[in-house]
DNA sequence: CGCCAGGCTTCTA
DNA sequence: TAGAAGCATGGC
């Protein structure tokens, strides 16, 4: 991997692994969108970010080099050789289908409050709704960054009230964003130290949270606190365990499972002619 | 228009 | 303790 500074910013290349397409648009962040000239811009936090791959390499738009070791070098995960944690997913046909179709796919290390109450949003509901919700919430609550809204905090989230939550539109949910803003707010909930605990003790805090399940936790523990041994199981992935990976579990997938997971939904969404039909 | 969405809580047997 | 109903909203 090389950085050049350049004019419009820093230039990254001679990276393997890296496809912007798959990485932003794979259901794990929500706050990216794909410009007309096929650029990508959105935020993380209060950080907003245009880039784009080129022939080259992939341009980071308008930032430092500080700013880019600092922050977006570890958010899109750029230190971790993917080629060796493909080598060491459990030989099946299924799960080499899945790491080609996906290659480039990088789980990115989200912010744990950021991803918290994204996937609360996220449940029985669709990405273009979503995004939606994730984009007002940012517009009303979240503080202004250029044209941008950065992700509102709990302290900022938890002195409202459901009627103030209306305008997100995102029907029973409202009452689950408050009271993780709440518990999170008032340090009942801390999320720096649930991200260190063993994981079925991290597991069970989290789901202390109204709205939190299995499913939810489970996504916060892999996209907002950067434990690769988290498996989350939706609708199509437990459809993927038992049809394309009967007597598999979620622990036979070693120690990155949850980069495996991110391959295996993202081929099984994109090919649901895989499953048998019946 | 009707079905369904990267689930969870609550109710029922 | 397992299974199903109910949940608000809108994308397709």
């Amino acid at each position: 991997m090389q950085t050049k500074i350049l004019p419009q910013g820093i230039l990254l290349s001679e990276i393997k692994d890296f496809d912007l397409k798959k990485t932003l648009d794979c259901g794990q962040c929500f706050r990216f969108y794909q410009n007309n000239d096929g650029s990508w811009h959105g935020v993380a936090g209060n950080r907003p970010l245009t880039l784009y791959q080129t022939n080259d390499g992939i341009m980071f738009k308008n930032i430092t080099k500080e700013e880019f070791n600092a922050f977006w070098r570890i958010y899109f995960d750029l230190d971790r050789d993917y080629e060796a944690i493909c080598r060491a997913f459990p030989d099946s046909v299924y799960m080499r289908k899945s790491a080609r179709f996906s290659s480039g796919m990088r789980v990115l290390r989200q912010d744990a409050w950021e991803t918290l109450i994204s996937f609360i949003i996220s449940q029985n509901n669709n990405i273009p709704r979503i995004k939606g919700i994730i984009d007002r919430l940012c517009r009303n609550f979240g503080q202004q960054c250029g044209g941008d809204f950065g992700f509102p905090s709990p302290t900022v989230l938890a002195e409202l009230d459901e009627q103030d939550l209306g305008i997100l539109r995102c029907g029973w949910r409202s009452a689950y964003i408050l009271d993780a803003a709440r518990r999170v707010s008032a340090g009942e909930i801390n999320l720096k130290e649930i991200a260190k605990m063993p994981i079925d003790d991290a597991r069970k805090a989290l789901q202390k949270i109204k709205g939190v399940g299995p499913k939810v936790a489970e996504c916060v523990l892999l996209y907002g606190m950067g434990r690769y041994e988290a498996f989350p199981l939706d609708v199509w992935m437990k459809r993927a365990m038992s049809e394309l990976f009967p007597g598999l579990e979620p622990k036979s997938f070693g120690e990155y499972a949850g980069i495996a997971q991110q391959y295996i939904f993202h081929f099984s969404r994109c090919n649901p002619d895989c499953f048998t039909k019946c």
